[in-house]
RNA sequence: GCGGGAGUAGCUCAGUUGGUAGAGCGUCAGCCUUCCAAGCUGAAUGUCGCCAGUUCGAACCUGGUCUCCCGCUCCA
């Protein structure tokens, strides 16, 4: 019996370790980047054979979490095209645009308006200066509104402010790029970190793919791919609300494709231009928000942790600076082999997106609650978890190097038996005997439940490694004794150990394991 | 987008001063019949990322281009 001696992850270097996943993912048939054939196209990337499984099992796992463990959420799946308006109202069409510019000799990039806000806040701390002389100066009779409002130097940096932010905010409206490359020059603002002047163009950078509806190019509509799948579900949050007998809260969620046209798309499947997305938008009474902001916090960190993978892992991140349309912010982050990232947000909305989509749509969506008599806008709390990264994370985090008793070491990819691809791999211990037909029988019975595969090449041993690298949690070996008592081998990946079991306990046994009922009941 | 590094078999990589490619692992077939990869025999697999240029001749030199990794930047 081997057994497991030493166990480490490799971590030599966290630079192998990334290489090291993106080679099994590619090797093991989990993922290959896009149109190989043709060199590949820019960080998008095909799931394939066992990538697909995984991929799928994760979206399940957080199904039946979401959905049909909650009687208070239902799901849709929304199309990926949208009314354009749609973008203006989420905000997406202003927030998503950024006037970018480069500096030639640092070699950096910043966002040209940041540049110029960056510059009014330093006049800022010059007014704040004044203030502070005064206050020694004037002492205790010190009056600072009146002096805010009186002193000439303060309003003369005042005033300076709000010309700079009237003109680059006038500027952006029209898109006038050119003026706000004239703005920066004029303000003689210099690299913060170089100080070189030396300024590129300011280009715009749209995050939204654009495309055409219509098939002839004269009637054609423009419209963008979604940026999010959030939109989807408040434009339908009337239409669920009424036919589903949603009463508040109740929340709605949704898997799919999203699309952004990321200036820099990087790290393997962690930011794609193409990715897919699993939210959920929980549709609340005003003035509840905190609580269920750290409702869904908590639930969703159960929700990781049930997958049994160690706590020091995941980290929240708390924003300090919030997105246009949340109260508060909250990312779940986890260990990537490049450190900690953003694998999922908890944000609380508000109600800043259906109040968005009543103004331009002119469609009331609001819920009316019996209790206090009367309609509102509800509050949105959103969980939104990146499925390509919630597989990255898994993956990466399952793959592991393994020193054994005997000296050697064995590849295996510890994946939680709920998300593996394939649940059993079905042996022969020899190619004869009757045994192949035994193995077969078994893999035609159990394929009902669950996906299993046959293999009868190499020598055994051989064959559970080659399970291992894959991540099957069971092998099931059929001997001669199997011909006699109708037994099997059943061997367990992560602890190498095996048991004898009959044939027909084999189902339960597996079941247990692999269902995706015994794993979030954890929770 | 800028800067740095890289691209040779499915994976990891070697390839001398330029003379049209190899290894290990893996895969496949067979032998062996063995419960934890490495026993034997045999086989398949590459436009040396792509396109030009220099040269009698390019995996190697030059230019361009595509892709990947790292840093900067961005990240609803």
């Amino acid at each position: 019996m081997f057994e497991v001696v030493v166990y480490f992850c490799s971590m030599a270097n966290t630079e192998d370790q990334f290489k090291r996943v993106i080679s099994h993912a590619k090797e093991y048939g989990y993922v290959f980047q896009s149109s190989d054939i043709y060199d590949g196209l820019s960080a998008v990337y095909d799931y394939a054979q066992n990538g697909v499984e995984l991929k799928k099992n994760i979206r399940d796992y957080w199904w039946k979490a979401m959905v049909q463990l909650n009687d208070n959420i239902v799901g849709i799946d929304s199309a990926i095209f949208m009314h354009p308006t749609t973008w203006k109202a989420s905000g997406h069409v202003d927030a998503f645009n950024d006037p970018l510019i480069d500096n030639k000799d640092s070699k950096k990039r910043y966002r040209a308006d940041v540049l110029v806000e960056d510059y009014c806040l330093k006049i800022e701390a010059k007014i704040n200066k004044e203030v502070l002389k005064a206050t020694k100066r004037f002492g205790e009779n010190f009056n600072k509104e009146e002096f805010l409002a009186t002193n000439q130097r303060v309003l003369a940096y005042q005033e300076k402010i709000n010309s700079i932010l009237k003109r680059l905010g006038q500027s952006l409206e029209k898109e006038d790029l050119h003026d706000v490359k004239q703005l920066i020059e004029e303000l003689d603002i210099s690299d913060p970190l170089s100080g070189s002047k030396n300024w590129t163009d300011v280009k715009q950078f749209n995050l939204m793919f654009g495309t055409k509806l219509g098939a002839s190019s004269d009637s054609a509509m423009d419209l963008f791919l979604r940026p999010e799948t959030a939109q989807g579900i408040f434009v339908n949050f009337s239409n669920i609300q009424k036919t589903g007998r949603m009463k508040i809260p109740f929340g709605i969620a949704q898997t799919g494709k999203a699309f952004r046209n990321e200036i820099v798309a990087r790290q393997f499947i962690f930011r794609m231009r193409e990715f897919e997305q699993m939210e959920m938008q929980f549709f609340i009474k005003p003035g509840t928000q905190q609580h269920w902001y750290q409702y869904w916090k908590e639930a969703r960190m159960k929700w990781h942790l049930s997958l049994g993978m160690q706590p020091e892992n995941y980290r929240f991140h708390d924003h300090e600076k919030l997105a246009h349309y949340a109260d508060a912010a909250s990312d779940i982050e986890f260990d990537f082999p490049f450190g900690f990232k953003e694998l999922e947000g908890i944000h609380s909305r508000t109600d800043f997106d259906l109040k968005a989509h009543e103004e331009f749509s002119g469609k009331k969506l609001q819920f009316f609650d019996h209790e206090e008599n009367k309609s509102y806008v509800p509050y949105v709390l959103e969980t939104s978890i990146g499925l390509d990264r919630m597989f990255l994370a898994v993956f990466s985090k399952a793959l592991q190097v393994e020193e054994l008793e005997n000296n050697t070491t064995r590849t295996v990819l510890k994946l939680p038996a709920v998300l593996a691809p394939t649940k059993a791999a079905v042996f022969p211990l020899i190619k004869r005997d009757g045994l192949p037909e035994l193995a077969r029988g078994i893999v035609d019975e159990l394929k009902w439940d669950f996906n299993v595969i046959y293999d009868e090449k190499d020598a055994v041993g051989k064959r559970y490694r080659r399970q291992d690298a894959v991540g099957t949690p069971f092998c099931i070996t059929v001997d001669h004794e199997t011909l006699e008592n109708n037994t099997v081998t059943i061997r367990q990946r992560d602890s190498m150990s095996q048991k004898r079991v009959n044939v027909k306990d084999l189902k339960a046994i597996i079941s247990e394991e692999v269902d995706v009922k015994h794993w979030l009941k954890k929770i």
